[in-house]
DNA sequence: ACGTTGACCTTCG
DNA sequence: TCGAAGGCCAACG
């Protein structure tokens, strides 16, 4: 098939991130191609459509915690998500066994 | 076509 | 151990 676009490779990745697990953006950078380009896979999901079904909330920062702010109602939704998910929270932020290091 | 921004990461102090 | 600064590329205005 030709080559995907930049937001395609980075939606398949994500895509690939198993349930129950999150992946940071550098490791998504990573494996979509572009090592030290976590700062476009954000920018990439914000502009993602709203009707997307990537599970980005699967994708945190290196710090283990949510890129947004605590009194954005983003982060709270994300949190809820992944504790949906079934990922682990340890004072607001995400233990590293739920880290999926493997597609 | 150029300049600025960005849901970041890594390293130095 | 914690804090701050720099740097990578791509897309938007």
């Amino acid at each position: 098939m030709k080559e995907l676009n930049k937001q395609q490779i980075i939606w398949q990745v994500i895509a690939s991130i198993p349930k129950g697990k999150v992946c940071s953006y550098g490791q998504v950078a990573s494996l979509a191609g572009l090592a030290n380009h976590a700062r476009y896979v954000g920018s990439t999901l914000k502009k993602l459509p709203s009707g997307t079904q990537l599970p980005w909330h699967r994708v945190v920062n290196a710090k283990g915690e949510l890129s947004f702010p605590p009194n954005s109602p983003a982060y709270q939704e994300q949190k809820k998500r992944l504790e949906t998910e079934g990922i682990c929270f340890i004072k607001e932020k995400i233990a590293l066994a739920t880290y999926a290091w493997k597609p």
